[in-house]
DNA sequence: CAAACAATGCAAATTTTCTGCGTTGACGTC
DNA sequence: GACGTCAACGCAGAAAATTTGCATTGTTTG
């Protein structure tokens, strides 16, 4: 695994919450040279440590008020199918998350929705038009309460 | 609501996937010059519709190579307790996302851990000594198969 | 129809990032 | 312990990107 120092894990932690630093404010908070940070971020970057760089919008914004949290089962949990329901979450643009999981559950799918009505015809298209899907069970989101992908990283 | 018109979405449908593509670039795919996009992206931002620009990073490259997904029922859906739970979970490094939901369960909790040893610690931090929690789910992810916050703009 | 306004593009000014180069410090070998 | 190698550093100049000023265009409103 590649080795990451003190340096790194700070410049992790700040990108994480915020890419948009100039590497001058990096600098200050990482006690490093504007060139070393961003150095550092590039081979971050290269590496794949960094896998990806983006902007959050604003679910309502956009018009989409509405998430839930599927909990889908397949019928037989067999290689093909898994796979295949895989590639059908990926191809799936109202599928923002989707988890393969054990458990009660084979997976968890966070999805978006403009509304109830849209969510209804997403269902039938995804859900009950597919034959390896034995049930799935929806749980309407009331409150996001907290939403990321950012990692503690211990200093 | 603030009003997107055709370039917004497909400007925000880029920087979605990637946000550090310079306005030249971005100026090819919207059909307009770098200066406008530039302002534009400004404007989304200034307007929270653009609400974060954060870095990825891989959970394997730092050392957190375990997610779980655990499904919480409180004692009592009673609303100060909610809130109790609900800055917990603000307040916990270790949830990444954390959803208030109707259904099955009260809440569903996205965890990272450095290993099962780790994550078990958690639990016994974080659920065992919390008395509002009635009983909890855990879920072992095996494979992120989609991961985002990408809302689909129709254009 | 005219005035007001918002958005645009271009060009100049500014800021930020990138690159070349010489230096430093850690590590391994002789 | 001396020497060579190598990776990372900081500085300074070069290149690239962003921001700002300004004139223009198109749309809405009275």
């Amino acid at each position: 695994m590649i080795m990451l120092d003190r340096a790194d894990r700070a410049l992790l932690e700040a990108v994480q919450k915020n890419n948009r630093l100039t590497s001058e404010e990096l600098a200050q908070t990482v006690n490093l040279s504007p060139t070393a940070c961003q150095r550092r971020l590039k081979r971050l970057r290269e590496e794949g440590v960094i896998e990806a760089d983006v902007s959050i919008v604003s679910p309502k914004a956009v018009g989409r008020s509405i998430t839930m949290i599927v909990l889908v089962s397949l019928e037989r949990e067999r290689a093909d199918i898994v796979d295949r329901f895989k590639a059908a979450i990926r191809a799936t643009k109202e599928v923002m998350i989707g988890y393969y999981v054990t458990g009660d559950a084979d997976f968890i799918l966070v999805i978006t929705a403009k509304d109830m009505e849209d969510y209804e015809a997403f269902t039938r298209r995804f859900f009950y038009e597919n034959h390896d899907i034995k049930g799935f069970k929806t749980m309407v989101v009331m409150d996001r309460v907290k939403a990321g992908f950012a990692f503690p990283l211990d200093l």
